[in-house]
RNA sequence: UCCCCGAUAGCUCAACGGUAGAGCGGCCGGCUGUUAACCGGUAGGUUGUAGGUUCGAAUCCUACUCGGGGAGCCA
């Protein structure tokens, strides 16, 4: 008995091998039954016909419920009309685990109960393809550094006193004692930095901030470099390089992948150096001159007409639905494209209802504060490649960002906006270096210096530039797959509100 | 914390003040090339919870719970 994986069939096109997997999807007549079999690398067709070899099985195999889990031997044919370009006729077939009433079924289901059954939900052909994609970016993320002399430093996911803002922690009873879930490593590499020269971390990181978006985990992976004797131009260098190395990886792996999400690779390919670099004065002038509002008046428009368009359809398509003589198969047609159309017709409302509210945050945005959610979609959107934004108001960013030398109300900061409306995935700076800024700063912001003892140590002895910033692996995955929601990204995503399975 | 939307069969939805239905999934039967297969039959419900209005409530009102999206905050 020959053990293969469907990946690899082409080798053994011709011989009799078996397949260890799931069933995805069964077909069947009186005499011939079609299994589709998953196994972790592939889908493939498995044809049971009638007859004295397949006697013994033939009625257990068009039985199986979905999901059961199956040995199943044959000869491999060629066949390029079948997904995978392979066929299996069956000679042999093992039930080694039952499966019945298994919940999702090749319909459409709803997004709450497919996140109940996360669990089973990333064996669908979609998730599945996600998270491949995940792998191979988590492995180029740890290759990139340390191809280039970082060295990883894990960094303490009990954390005590705040790092940022104690507002935005999860607390832990620590043996009676209150401690925190690490919302960054940050503090930590930069002391590590200073012993390795270029470090990194990667791991999980945790925000109890009470948001319900689509760009929201409350749990969610971050790799954090920090680099001595950087400033802020070595960490956009660094931050660039990256990036490109990610998206190229990615598309050399992963181009099937990503055709089956449906990604617009061409957008991807455009991920060259060099990058935007803006100030965060030139995105205010942007948000608030004539270029957001054509971009958010033009969506208005384009978007009603679509909404138009597409209750227009759903009236035809229900009428259709409801008339005489139509076949069963076209009744299910319809009902699917309705199914479709009601749920664009429900984002365009909400994009609609939320346009104007956009156009005002925009047009009203503060030179003096931080870019909100929709300004960075609006800045985003404006440009074809990721665009970074540096130099925004201190008083807005952590404490530990460098002052700027020329303008002291403004810090050495750099966020990096993905293209096609992403947003923020990077957020960085060069760290204040000046003990007495920075305790300064420590002061203005009402922290306890007592906390940061450890942390006051690095700029005591041997001070240095340095610099570095976060990734977010869910946002930059979500971007890289083109999914709306991150919660695709993360095979057991944390939200607010829902921690199960 | 605030704003908007929603909750009907296992799932996806319909019924829009007057007898709770369909498709899928399940079960039974039919069909040798199916692609979300198809055809026939069958079981499946305290309409999220608690009040209220009404001769009559899935439908209208109030509160709560849960979920979806957005603001703030952020990767």
């Amino acid at each position: 008995m020959t053990i293969s994986h469907i990946k690899d069939l082409h080798h053994n096109v011709g011989k009799t091998v078996t397949l260890q997997g799931w069933l995805y999807n069964r077909r069947d007549s009186g005499k011939i039954a079609f299994l589709v079999l998953r196994d972790g690398t592939g889908l493939c067709q498995c044809v049971v016909a009638k007859n004295e070899q397949t006697e013994p099985f033939f009625e257990t195999a068009r039985r199986l419920g979905q999901e059961s889990s199956l040995r199943v031997t044959g000869v491999v044919r060629a066949n390029e009309k079948q997904i995978g370009g392979h066929e299996l006729d069956v000679t042999g077939l093992e039930v080694v685990g039952e499966s019945v009433d298994y919940p999702i079924t090749p319909k459409p289901h709803g997004i709450e109960f497919l996140m109940k059954n996360r669990h089973l939900h990333f064996r669908s052909r979609r998730q599945w393809h996600i998270l491949r994609v995940r792998a191979t970016l988590v492995d180029e993320i740890r290759g990139y550094f340390n191809r280039n002399g970082y060295t990883l430093i894990d960094t303490p996911i009990f954390a005590p006193a705040a790092g940022e803002g104690a507002q935005t922690l999860f607390t832990v009873d620590y043996f009676g004692e209150p401690v925190y879930l690490a919302q960054t490593g940050q503090l930590y590499v930069e002391a590590a930095c200073m012993a390795f020269g270029k470090v990194y971390c990667f791991g999980p990181t945790f925000r109890a901030e009470k948001s319900k978006t689509r760009r929201h985990l409350t749990e969610f992976w971050m790799v954090e470099p920090e680099i001595a004797y950087a400033d802020l131009n070595g960490v956009i260098d660094v931050a660039e390089d990256f990036i490109c190395s990610i998206v190229r990886r990615v598309l050399r792996d992963h181009r099937a992948d990503l055709e089956f999400l449906g990604r617009d690779i061409a957008s991807l390919e455009k991920v060259q150096k060099p990058f935007y670099r803006i100030t965060h004065k030139d995105a205010a002038d942007i948000l608030r001159g004539p270029r957001a509002k054509e971009l958010l008046e033009k969506d208005l428009s384009t978007k009603t007409a679509r909404l138009e368009e597409v209750k227009k359809r759903i009236v035809e398509k229900e009428a259709k639905e409801k008339g005489q003589g139509i076949k069963q198969w076209e009744r299910d047609k319809l009902i699917a494209e309705l199914h479709e159309l009601r749920e664009e017709q429900g984002d365009l409302e909400v994009d609609l209802q939320n346009i104007p509210h956009h156009m005002q945050l925009a047009a009203n945005f503060d030179p003096g504060g931080d870019l909100g959610g929709s300004d960075e979609t609006i800045i985003s959107r404006l440009h074809d490649r990721p665009t970074f934004v540096t130099h925004y108001p201190r008083e807005c960013k952590a404490f530990y960002m460098k002052r700027n030398a020329q303008d002291p109300t403004r810090c050495n900061n750099v966020d990096l906006l993905a293209p096609d409306g992403y947003g923020e995935i990077i957020g960085g700076s060069q760290r204040e270096d000046d003990l007495d800024v920075l305790l300064e700063r420590i002061h203005e912001e009402g922290l306890n210096p007592a906390d940061y003892e450890w942390y006051l140590d690095l700029r005591r002895y041997g001070t240095v530039p340095h610099g570095g910033f976060g990734l977010g692996v869910e946002r930059t995955l979500a971007w890289l797959c083109g999914l709306k929601h991150i919660r695709e990204t993360i095979p057991f995503p944390r939200m607010m509100g829902r921690f199960y399975p």
